[in-house]
RNA sequence: GGAUGGGUGGCCGAGCGGUCGAAGGCGCACGCUUGGAAAGCGUGUGUAGGUGGAAGCCUACCGGGGGUUCGAAUCCCUUCCCAUCCGCCA
């Protein structure tokens, strides 16, 4: 959400920043809205205003004045009614496209249309060398037993997974070692319901407008509850503050936020069929940080969440690289947008582990979380970041490939090991 | 799922048809005091929208929605949330 006085006075700069996003919304229906809402506004209020002022008097007048006192009020009341109804109407309209304009990319963003624009702006780590074909983590998984994709499909349809024994255990312990970096960073393990309230998904910006029926490709839907599964634990983290203000000696809050995520891939049928790269369910530590409204503040931010994952595909020996995703390709609710991929030794390719974005106070608008800024006493918007710590099973994917060995084992990276008994190997 | 009690400003909490944006306290800001701090004293302090050069004025908001009334924080209906007890349960 944006400010709707910005819109109103910058309808070129909102019309470019959906334009360049490739978002429709129409600014000038928008602006033309607002006046009239404005309009009537003011002839609504100055009949309640009326109506007020002639009510006050009734407890003092005598019982002669009472009669014509309370006519006159009951009317300049039904006047009101009558206007607040259009204005309701109109409203309604305007609440409906305030929430389809797309936040508005930073100036340095790239320009692009799709994620074919996206721009490396950083490759980190050696490719791993090997003396011999690589498998795919979907053959070392079934090879090892480590993993059961058929019979667990017939349970719980396709793009469904198990893991098994050690592989279940390497799962728990990158959440676990992505939770003490984060720890050690200041942030607070929330372990969070995936379960959440429409509006909290609507909240978060992912989608535009106020038709919750626009999500239905992405989320799930749970039945007659009218409740949904998050897609991740921002939706959750992000709402967990809402309509509160908050001190600002209380920010930045940094949240590592532990759930299970759940997504439909509507969009993606017969991509990454297999294997663990895509799939409905899977469990994220994610880091979300709320802090004061201000450009450097963000700008902070991003850059240590950025470098909070880059530390985490250095300790886990992954090959990365990372990207600014361009104008096209970053969300509708994003300001600025880096993935961290990584390498995939199969399919000879990054694959996208992580995702860092700056929103500003676009979130905080539609949960309405602020801060009362010390010193001014003002209150204002606070700022929201997000990016991935880890998510499973998708990281597991190039974790085996990349540290797999000739006779089909896993080397595990020595700050994992730790969380694996010390082993160095999977076997 | 059943029963009961609650949801009021940044927080706590009074009010339970008109004089209520709402006592009191805490917190916060500014000032005095002080070598400095604390304490103390004084003053101020909700959010949002509209209007105006400004002071100001108007409107809305006492969990959400609806209703009764000339008038609702206060009465009624409904819904959500919280607490406790009972039931069920990993």
């Amino acid at each position: 959400m944006l400010d709707t006085k910005f819109i109103v006075e910058n309808p070129d700069i909102v019309k470019k920043a959906a334009e360049v996003k490739n978002i429709k919304c129409d600014v000038d229906q928008i602006v033309e809205l607002y006046n009239a809402i404005n309009m009537l506004k003011a002839e609504y209020e100055t009949y309640l205003a009326k109506k007020n002022e002639i009510s006050k008097k009734i407890p003092s007048a005598t019982n002669e004045e009472r009669p014509a006192l309370i006519a006159e009020s009951k009317e300049a009341g039904e006047k009101a009614k009558e206007l607040s109804e259009h204005l309701e109407q109109k409203e309604i309209v305007l609440k409906d496209l305030l929430a389809r304009v797309p936040q508005i990319p930073a100036d340095n963003v790239p320009f692009g249309k799709s994620d074919a624009d996206n721009v490396v702006i950083k490759t980190v780590g050696e490719k791993h060398i090997f003396d011999f074909e690589p498998k795919s983590h979907y053959d070392l998984l079934i090879e090892n037993d480590w993993a059961d994709f058929e019979k667990v499909a017939q349970v719980a349809g396709p793009r469904s997974h198990a893991l098994k024994g050690v592989m279940a255990r390497l799962e728990i312990a990158v959440h676990m070692f992505v939770m003490d970096k984060l720890t050690d960073n200041g942030f607070t393990i929330v372990s969070v319901p995936a379960i959440c309230k429409p509006e909290s998904v609507m909240a978060a910006g992912h989608f535009p407008g106020n038709d919750l029926t626009i999500m239905k490709d992405d989320v799930y839907q749970l039945g007659d509850t009218g409740r949904s599964l998050a897609g991740t634990s921002e939706i959750t983290l992000n709402a967990l503050h809402a309509g509160e203000i908050l001190k600002e000696d209380d920010l930045p809050i940094l949240y590592a936020g532990y759930s299970s995520c759940f997504r439909k891939e509507a969009g993606s049928a017969g991509k990454d069929t297999r294997g663990l790269i895509r799939v409905h369910q899977f469990t994220k530590v994610e880091q979300f940080v709320i802090c004061k409204g201000t450009e450097e503040e963000s700008a902070k931010w991003h850059a240590k969440l950025l470098s909070i994952i880059e530390e985490v595909m250095t300790d886990l020996e992954l090959p990365y690289q990372v990207i600014e995703a361009c104008t096209g390709d970053m969300g509708f609710n994003k300001i600025r947008m880096h993935d961290v991929e990584a390498w995939v030794p199969s399919e000879e390719k990054y694959r996208e582990l992580g995702s860092c974005s700056t929103i500003h106070d676009f979130q905080a608008r539609r949960t309405n979380t602020r801060y009362r800024e010390s010193g001014t006493n003002k209150v204002k918007f606070v700022h929201t970041l997000n990016n991935t710590g880890i998510a499973t099973p998708r990281a597991l994917a190039p974790l085996i490939e990349n540290h797999q060995t000739k006779d089909g084992n896993v080397r595990i990276p020595e700050k994992l090991r730790p969380y694996m008994q010390n082993k160095e190997f999977l076997k």
